[in-house]
RNA sequence: GUCCCAGUAGCUCAGCAGGAUAGAGCAACAGCCUUCUAAGCUGUGGGUCGCAGGUUCGAAUCCUGCCUGGGACACCA
């Protein structure tokens, strides 16, 4: 790491005075390529010396001289360091062609398991542009998390359980057609769910008679029993098309139905400790006074999620010993994530703190919430196949002769969709904008992909061919895209400690940029002396790019 | 009412462990394909970083207050 050595030279070079760590803090990125590769401010050494901030910067600039640096300059209170070009590409050029898709893994994670509560859509439901976040944004956390030395556990935890389901296997036994459910589950279940809302505005008894049949459900009514699991499994098949065409699978689909057996324990391990206190007829912990109270248990002696959210914390924890447990859940959620959190300190595991809420903003539609209740939800699956279709249409248009069309439109279309959701801050609010979503120039995942396919074609062309140890001449036009492969590791580091897959979209979008900036001013395949060298460039850029993708859930397709 | 999050170019956002001249993309306009995929590149215009204080040599970035928007706040998840 180039700047630990500048900051042990600085220290050289005031005497000892102080400490390397400190000034690693200091040494910054200059944001003009004209104050080099790093700079380093001298106002706090001012004060400490007594001199003059830009009198500093002089004598250090003087004394720090290294083959590593090319020029080292004094401008104002400012020492800017510029690397030596022709060392550091060599360098970053050998070590991603040697490392190859390894370049930018560690084993910051020690192989500790992650368990990620990601995508649990809700059975019988449609599958939403809001869950397409949680799946979307969790499947990226788990791979760079993995790429940083975890070992990540995917969690679908579908919402498989309540009175809905009374509800549901009341309207199916009244209205309901097999043939037609069998065919169309969701849509047909979903139909079944809206018109029992409908009815039962007119006729209340229907509320009961659903509450009955959840009942049934829960003592194991064989025929409840029996729907249940038909609903369940025709869900999940459908959800399983889109998660195929996301090319994401999980290590386990239990949902709230499954802790449904382990509860009572949880409620016995809070009797035990004294936490649970009837309040108002329902049974509750008492938390930390900015905290309201946690519900555990309703007035008729009911459970609620947060008493199968314990089970199912304490489940994680026994069965997989996490190093961190993550859910990948809306902000809205926020505080019900604090008092769970709370509520398990309160019992006494210490591993609580290793519990994340990864919170995400909303889609909105206009600024409002959509609403599942009326029916008008945005399916994602039909935003997928739009943006598939485009993607083919894009194909027809631009390079008919591909092969595997249908293959390389559907890596596109979904990869539109993905980056989308990831490029941003996760904790923004998304105005839902299909344009927005299928928009394929600019800040785009398929303009990631383009810029990959472009790197591969000139491979290609250029008939490249490996070598051991890579001799660069590449100068001035190629140095941005060096210094951006150079960070690759430090966006992967980052996006892991912070859970931030923008982190990743961000980078591969400034180093496609960067690149196709190379690509327009230099001619890579022209035959002379240097040409070996930029093809080596062009593909440490293509293995970063393709890996950047990889971590984000994107394929990066060799043609467009 | 209490708590949390946000307010940066016409739009969408980046920058926020304080540092030099606040950046991208989209949209608009003007260019660049007989030569490596134009899903690209180059250029132009566009900003009191919500408002007001404070801390600091230095604030979009930290602190306080206010305004605006969103969310959460007991038997839904």
């Amino acid at each position: 790491m180039y700047k630990k050595i500048i900051a042990d030279k600085l220290v050289q070079a005031c005497g000892g005075k102080v400490k390397s760590s400190e000034l690693m803090q200091r040494i910054e990125i200059p944001k003009y390529e004209s104050h080099g590769d790093y700079a380093f401010p001298c106002f706090q050494l001012a004060k400490l010396e007594k001199m003059s901030p830009n009198q500093i910067a002089t004598n250090l600039a003087s004394q720090l001289n290294d083959p590593l640096f090319e020029k080292i300059d004094a401008v104002g209170p400012y020492v800017n360091v510029f690397l030596n070009k022709k060392m550091v590409t060599s360098d970053v050029i050998n070590q991603v062609l040697s490392q190859g898709e390894e370049y930018g893994s560690s084993d910051l994670g020690k192989a500790g398991a992650v368990t990620i509560d990601l995508s649990s859509p809700n059975i019988a439901k449609p599958f939403s542009m809001g869950h397409l976040r949680s799946t979307v944004i969790g499947n990226a956390l788990a791979l760079i998390v993995e790429k940083v030395g975890y070992r990540p556990i995917r969690i679908n935890h579908l919402g498989d359980w309540g009175t809905q389901f009374g509800k549901l296997i009341t309207a199916y036994r009244k209205w309901g057609n097999e043939q037609k459910v069998r065919e169309q589950t969701i849509k047909e279940l979903l139909k079944l769910y809206i018109l029992f809302h409908e009815e039962a505005t007119a006729d209340p008894l229907l509320e009961d008679e659903g509450r009955k049949a959840f009942k049934e459900l829960e003592q194991g009514d064989l025929e409840a029993v029996t729907l249940w699991k038909w609903f369940r499994e025709e869900s999940l098949k459908e959800f399983n098309r889109i998660y195929d065409l996301m090319g994401i699978t999980f290590d386990s689909t239990n949902g709230e139905a499954f802790y449904n057996d382990k509860m009572q324990r949880v409620i016995k391990m809070l009797e035990e400790k004294d936490l649970l206190v009837e309040s108002n007829g329902a049974m509750v912990v008492q938390l930390a006074e900015d905290l309201p109270p946690c519900l555990i248990k309703k007035k008729d002696g009911a459970s609620l999620y947060a008493t199968r959210d314990l089970a199912a914390a304490i489940y994680r924890y026994e069965t997989y010993g996490f190093s961190a447990s993550l859910y990948v859940v809306g902000n809205e959620q926020s505080l019900h994530f604090k008092q769970l959190i709370e509520v398990l300190k309160k019992l006494g595991f210490k591993w609580a703190e290793q519990m994340h809420h990864i919170n995400f903003g909303m889609m909105l539609k206009d600024g409002k919430k959509m609403s599942t209740r009326k029916g008008k939800v945005v399916l994602l699956e039909e935003v997928l196949s739009e943006a598939i279709e485009l993607a083919k249409e894009n194909i027809e248009d631009k390079n008919p002769d591909l092969a595997n069309k249908s293959a390389i439109a559907e890596q596109i279309g979904v990869g539109a969709v993905l980056f989308h959701d990831l490029k941003n801050d996760r904790r923004n609010d998304i105005d839902f904008s299909l344009e927005d979503m299928l928009r394929v120039e600019g800040e785009t995942g398929p303009y990631v992909q383009y810029t990959h396919a472009r790197a591969c074609s000139i491979l290609r062309k250029g008939n490249y061919q490996k070598v051991e140890n890579v001799e660069m001449l590449e100068g001035e036009e190629a140095w941005s895209v060096v210094t951006k492969l150079r960070q690759f590791p430090h966006a992967i580091e980052r996006a892991a400690t912070e859970y931030d897959p923008s982190q990743i979209a961000k980078f591969v979008l400034e180093l496609s940029r960067a690149f196709n900036k190379y690509y327009g001013q230099v001619r890579i395949l022209e035959e002379n002396s240097s040409k070996q060298a930029r093809l080596h460039l062009v593909m440490a850029v293509s293995i970063v790019l393709k890996e950047g993708l990889r971590l984000l859930g994107l394929h990066a397709p060799e043609e467009m």
